[in-house]
DNA sequence: CCTCAGGTCTTTTAGACAGCATGTC
DNA sequence: CTAAAAGACCTGAGG
């Protein structure tokens, strides 16, 4: 089929074809047979590189109106938004965190490139663009499966067939074991497919030579030197770049540095690109890996660093990367050879193996389509487990997708949201709502009832929410829902709030202690030698926190942990540089970005509650002004405002540091 | 006194979504 | 609070 007998109008067409796009791949053929062009819904389970993003164009060029395409991931964002942004006089917008300000500016938008989390911001905000969408496609819906995600990735889809329940819905996913249960959820078409444009040949390494699953068993001499390195050496003689998967950052570090020291090839430019931003330990390590043409690549290294050596192992500039499984789901980082090394990864609870989804995710990467002839992925056995790993990994299909929906989390936050938007005002209502989910598809509604009363409960006792006959949010569960965060740490923050209205000094820490210690904040471990400094630290502090260090109530090793991360939060905010908090605290300028955003986020939903209750206050203390006088009493002295303050500032100087 | 091999104890372990509020002549 | 592997620390023998 070719792209001119499709459904297009003619500058569609001709911008595909400029793109060397003519004839549609078979899975593409399926999907338009399928109706996807014709406002048909349709899910597509196809692997990596087989044209989803066609299919996705097509579904929304051909809409009856504008169109949203959801993604997981904020840098995949960017990516589709520079993709559709190619096409003539289509406008288009993204809709993530980072990108903030023009919410309203969708309106004119034929398409919104938005993550999961912002469309139900988006819904929960009332924002009216998401109440015309004619077209909704899901890029990765295998993410259902999620245990932190999965949730709202339902619910949202769920809530936007609400709004407008005869948009069409087109679903892409990798290949999962139960593509047909999620096309019957959404009531859409199933078209399936294992067609790749690059030929894909998997195998396993053991005892010096790959055993591919085509029988073909290819000898590679290790001469005494580590699989992955005789590997490695053997695609760069093929001409072949690598990717080598591994499960810590310690190891993509310590990997990349072995292999930079066989001199294989040299990228003394990259080099030289990291360099001058090369103070941190991490930067330096990858500034000098670069030196061989190697890199690493995890969640420690600067957005900066990480966009270099994603283009210059693109550009074939770095012929090796070592990297832990961020790139195995994030932007596309094709190589030719795709070395699975580790296939264990720690959980907390021991070490589990890893999904056959996500191992086939790492293998989807091998193959560049259009430059290499075809691609390898390669699991690396260890000992005897060669057979096990065959077994598990080649060949074999990936597990189902499930939901995550009946959990305490997840059930609170949707809940809550739910009945703040005004989509549920009775438990008739809310079971209606969490009817339509993919949960009540896959199992039934009525096994989330008892974990749901239980929820309300919870969301009745700390003040969000009224089940007098009816279900209603109260003006702190709306705010709440609004400003996004779990109503735990809704009320966490209230609680921490009202204690700091009543202390004597309200610090910068104080209001960071308060929002690290939030559920939707994650911390920084604490190495062992820096127990004894912290506890020290947090003794000679006991009056600037909201809670009791003396006595103290709870886990507190992981208490630490919270402190550690508010005092290099604190640093960070003052002026204190990548390099200092590397040393200071040991940790990575990526972790460093990533816990400033995570605060300042948490800080601008602290300040709105905080607000709240300063509102609140002025009326409390209006009565208790007029008890006190009946009584002749005390009067309350809670300063509700210089927290207020304090917190903005707080978040201002924390954003300021954002370069 | 230093070095190095080998054994034991200790430490560490992937990733990444989300926002309110408005003014101004 | 799980388990694997690297790293820190320790010990003892040999130069």
């Amino acid at each position: 089929m070719e792209v001119r007998e499709l459904p297009l109008e003619d500058r569609f067409v001709e911008h595909f074809e400029e793109k060397g796009i003519e004839s549609l791949y078979p899975p593409q053929v399926a999907a338009v047979e399928a109706g996807v062009a014709d406002d048909q819904r349709v899910v597509a389970a196809l692997p990596t590189a087989s044209g989803k993003t066609l299919v996705a164009q097509l579904a929304m060029l051909t809409a009856d109106g504008p169109a949203l395409y959801v993604v997981p991931l904020r840098a995949l964002a960017t990516e589709k938004y520079e993709t559709f942004s190619e096409l003539p006089g289509v406008s288009v917008g993204v809709a993530t965190g980072d990108y903030d300000g023009d919410d309203d500016g969708f309106e004119d938008d034929d398409i919104v490139v938005a993550t999961c989390e912002k469309v139900d911001s988006a819904i929960r905000n009332g924002a009216e663009w998401v109440e015309r969408l004619a077209c909704v496609v899901v890029d990765e819906v295998h993410l259902l499966d999620a245990r932190g995600r999965g949730p709202t990735l339902e619910v949202t889809l769920a809530k936007l067939q609400r709004l407008r329940p005869d948009q069409q819905i087109v679903a892409l996913s990798a290949t999962v074991g139960n593509a047909d249960e999620i096309a019957d959820w959404l009531d859409a078409e199933l078209v399936q497919s294992t067609w790749r444009p690059v030929d894909l040949k998997t195998g396993v390494y053991d005892d010096g030579a790959i055993a591919f699953e085509d029988g073909e068993n290819r000898r590679i001499d290790a001469d005494d030197r580590p699989p992955t390195t005789a590997l490695v050496a053997d695609a760069l003689d093929e001409g072949g770049q690598s990717l080598v998967f591994v499960n810590s950052r310690r190891e993509a570090q310590q990997l990349a540095a072995e292999l930079a020291d066989e001199g294989f090839a040299a990228a003394p430019e990259i080099a030289e690109e990291i360099g001058p931003d090369a103070t941190t330990s991490t930067g330096e390590a990858l500034a000098s890996a670069a030196k061989g043409g190697v890199a690493f690549h995890h969640a420690g290294l600067r957005a900066e660093h990480r966009s270099i050596v994603e283009n210059a192992f693109r550009e074939r500039e770095l012929r090796v990367l070592c990297a832990t499984p961020t790139l195995a789901a994030g932007v596309n980082v094709p190589a030719r050879r795709v070395i699975v090394r580790d296939t264990e990864r720690f959980t907390g609870e021991g070490y589990d193996p890893l999904p056959v989804l996500e191992v086939h995710q790492m293998f989807g990467r091998a193959g560049r389509p259009g430059l290499d002839p075809y691609g390898e992925a390669v699991l690396v056995a260890t000992g005897e487990n060669a057979d096990s790993l065959r077994e598990r990994y080649v060949g074999a299909e990936p597990e189902p997708v499930e939901s995550k929906l009946a959990a305490r989390e997840p059930l609170r936050t949707h809940v809550l949201a739910t009945v703040a938007g005004g989509f549920a005002d009775s438990r008739e209502g809310l079971r209606d709502v969490l009817a339509s989910t993919f949960f009540a598809h896959q199992r039934d509604e009525s096994e989330l009832r008892d974990l749901t009363d239980e929820v309300l409960a919870y969301l009745d006792a700390t003040g969000m929410l009224r089940r007098d006959g009816g279900l209603a949010a109260t003006d702190l569960g709306r705010l709440v829902s609004r400003v996004y965060v779990d109503p735990l740490t809704g009320a966490e923050v209230v609680e921490a709030v009202e204690t700091a209205a009543a202390m004597e000094r309200v610090t910068a820490l104080t209001i960071l202690e308060l929002v690290c210690d939030t559920e939707d904040m994650t911390t920084q471990h604490v190495r062992n030698d820096e127990a004894g400094r912290l506890s020290e630290f947090a003794m000679r502090r006991e009056d600037q926190f909201t809670k009791s260090v003396s006595e103290f109530e709870g886990n507190f090793q992981s208490w630490l942990g919270t402190l550690k991360t508010a005092r290099l939060l604190a640093d960070w905010a003052d002026g204190a540089d990548a390099e200092t908090i590397d040393e200071r605290y040991g940790v990575a300028p990526g972790d460093v970005r990533r816990l400033a955003e995570s605060a300042a986020w948490l800080l601008s939903a602290t300040e709105v509650i905080a607000e709240h209750l300063a509102d609140g206050a002025v009326g409390r203390d209006a009565d208790a002004e007029s008890d006190a006088a009946a009584d002749g009493g005390e009067t309350a002295d809670a300063d509700y405002e210089s927290v207020v303050d304090r917190i903005r500032e707080t978040r201002e100087a924390l954003v300021e540091r954002e370069d």
